[in-house]
DNA sequence: GCCGTTTTCGGCCCGACTGTTTTCAGTCG
């Protein structure tokens, strides 16, 4: 079995053991043990064959044993044991809001429920209103999970996430009681997709604002509210969350969350290891439960919720910013892109972090397209689009003839094209230069749809697949690799066809085609579409530091989608690019030179 | 189940909110 199946497997399994009520912390080691197979950069027979795999940090002696036991005979008898002792439906159940493994392990228990429609029921008839430590909130709540599962279970594209959360920040900054206000989570950390929205709010009189967000526009459902916090859900579904914090806590609290949860851990751990104490209320000494029984026994016995834990004591540190918290543990500041906790903390320490790219850094951009095929603009409105966005090039490529349900264009239409570009160019109409490639299919046998002769008279050309989708892994990989290898080629569009949250990657061996792209000197595209956003930010790290070129591309079909390339460079952020891994950080003289042009 | 030059056993990040309770468990992030 492959990593990506082992994986599966082991995710599976942190699952079921959640559903059988067993020790977090073994859950937690299966889930961790997934994400560092996930990320083992080296292949994973090699590894195994070395020996090498337990020492792999989060991978111990009974993980090691039951990863080699997959990947050699695709069967774990664990496994297969545990699956058959839960009951089919019992894992879709973990995905209602309120429903967790104690509460579920009580309704399969009691009541025999053991699906979706078993709990419906149960809700229904008013049985689960009278189980002990449930109530008929809890059974109303269950029925308005199942009803809304999909749209709450949902992600988003980061894109619409974003364009949902600027008008709730823009408001909240508005209010008269706000000092400061920003959003974290996923969004912040530049996530290709999103699950809720999480605004943090510095303010010493949290009231009007709790109420300002829970009664906006667009909002459906208020979930909870709270002095420090309120949930709601909006009109498409998203989840928001406000929490509205002491200024003085404002910069721990948006660190703690930005997350990742795996990033907060280890810095935590950091924390620990100085006698620190790390949360979103502040970095403290460590202390023993004094503090807590003190409490107890104290005269002024207010609730425990809605104080805070650490009383009047002081922070160690007066943050000003997040970096004044990453300071405070010997760490350079890290950007939210690169907290996943994939090396990013040791880079600190080190003062290794890469100077990541910005918007400002980008000169132009590749692979947009026109009327002539399928974009919705003509060329000289995209390029009049791409001069007022400041850049000094633009590149169209347009799809090629096997592209027929996109218009693609034959050897004749490409001439024409060509020579208008060339004329416009000429004209002195637009500062922006045009570039005059296409996005040429690659056919199913890995051969391209023009021939050597059509592709030597354009300026650059990228290739794509854009049928054929279901091939073997291994024949798409040398499918892509055979294009690859083709001189005319300068860079491979949208790596894995993926649509986020529509439509599945095909199946293609990322690092061959990597490997491939190396040694032929290709680029490799990241397709700043927020449909896309292809090739992954996961593989970016590794493969710049093998020296892989980028280009970012925004696959504009519109002149308003050419600033998707603000997606391309968070996501390229996120795979720790600097301007020198990405060709469009280059002047036009440069872009000129490289594509032999000068 | 993982991990460790303070530990091979006993920890494992930390707090808010809800709904159910009468002092707290469960869930969530």
């Amino acid at each position: 079995m492959d990593k990506a199946g082992i994986v599966d497997i082991l995710e599976s399994i942190a699952e079921l053991l959640e559903l059988k009520g067993e020790n977090p912390f073994k859950i937690r080691a299966y889930s961790n043990g997934a994400r560092a197979l996930e990320s083992l950069e080296k292949d994973l027979g090699e590894v195994i064959a070395a020996g090498e795999l337990g020492e792999v940090k989060g991978i111990g002696k009974a993980l090691v044993d039951k990863i080699t036991t997959l990947y050699e005979t695709d069967e774990l008898e664990f496994y297969t044991k545990l699956k058959a002792s839960v009951p089919e439906g019992m894992i879709a159940l973990l995905d209602i809001p309120g429903l967790g493994p104690k509460k579920i392990k009580k309704l399969h228990d009691t009541l025999g429920v053991e699906s979706i429609e078993s709990l419906q029921a149960a809700c229904e008839s008013g049985k689960v209103a009278e189980l002990d430590g449930f109530g008929k909130k809890t059974a109303d709540n269950i029925l308005r999970g199942i009803a809304n599962r999909e749209a709450y279970a949902a992600r988003h594209r980061w894109w619409d996430a974003h364009e949902a959360a600027v008008p709730i920040l823009e408001g909240l900054r508005k209010l008269k009681e706000v000092e400061q206000a920003e959003a974290g989570g996923s969004l912040r950390r530049g996530m290709e997709t999103v699950g809720d929205l999480d605004f943090l709010v510095a303010s010493t009189t949290p009231g009007p604002i709790m109420d300002w967000f829970t009664s906006q526009e667009g909002v459906r459902e208020v979930t909870a509210k709270g002095e420090t916090k309120s949930s709601v859900r909006l009109d498409d579904g998203l989840q928001a969350d406000l929490r509205v914090v002491p200024p003085e806590q404002f910069f721990f609290a948006l660190h703690h969350f930005t997350g990742s949860k795996d990033h907060n851990v280890r810095m935590r751990q950091r924390a620990l290891e100085r006698g620190l104490s790390l949360s979103e209320w502040g970095l403290f000494k460590t202390q023993n439960d004094e503090r807590r029984t003190q409490k107890k026994d104290g005269e002024e016995e207010k609730k425990p919720r809605q104080v805070n834990p650490h009383g009047d004591e002081k922070p160690v540190v007066d943050a000003k910013s997040e970096a004044d918290i990453f300071k405070a543990l010997d760490l350079r500041y890290i950007p939210p892109e690169l907290r996943e906790d994939r090396g990013e903390i040791e880079a600190a320490e080190q003062g290794e972090l890469p100077e990541l790219v910005t918007d400002e850094d980008i000169f132009g951009v590749f692979h947009n397209h026109t009327t002539a095929s399928d974009g919705r603009a003509t060329l000289d409105e995209m390029t009049q689009a791409a001069q007022d966005l400041g850049f000094e090039y633009l590149g169209i490529a347009d799809h090629s003839k096997a592209s027929f349900q996109a218009s693609g264009l034959d050897e004749e239409r490409l001439a024409a094209q060509i020579e208008k570009i060339r004329a416009l160019n000429d004209s002195g109409k637009f500062t922006c230069r045009v570039l005059a490639g296409s996005e040429v299919d690659i056919l199913k046998d890995g051969t391209l749809d023009f021939d050597d002769g059509v592709l030597k008279t354009l300026d650059y050309c990228v290739v794509s697949v854009h049928n054929a989708f279901s091939l073997s892994e291994d024949d798409m990989t040398k499918r892509i690799i055979k294009a690859l290898e083709h001189e005319h080629v300068t860079m491979l569009g949208h790596l894995t066809g993926r649509l986020l949250l529509q439509r599945e990657p095909y199946a293609v061996n990322i690092p061959k085609v990597i490997d491939a792209a190396l040694a032929n000197g290709k680029i490799i595209e990241l397709n700043a579409s927020p449909w896309r956003l292809d090739m992954d930010w996961r593989f970016w790290k590794k493969a710049a530091e093998r020296g892989l070129l980028c280009a970012i591309n925004p696959d504009a079909h519109a002149t308003d989608q050419l600033k998707y390339y603000r997606a391309g460079v968070l996501t390229a952020r996120k795979g720790w690019l600097t301007k020198d891994n990405i060709l469009n950080c280059r002047k036009l003289a440069s872009v000129l030179e490289y594509l032999g042009l000068g």
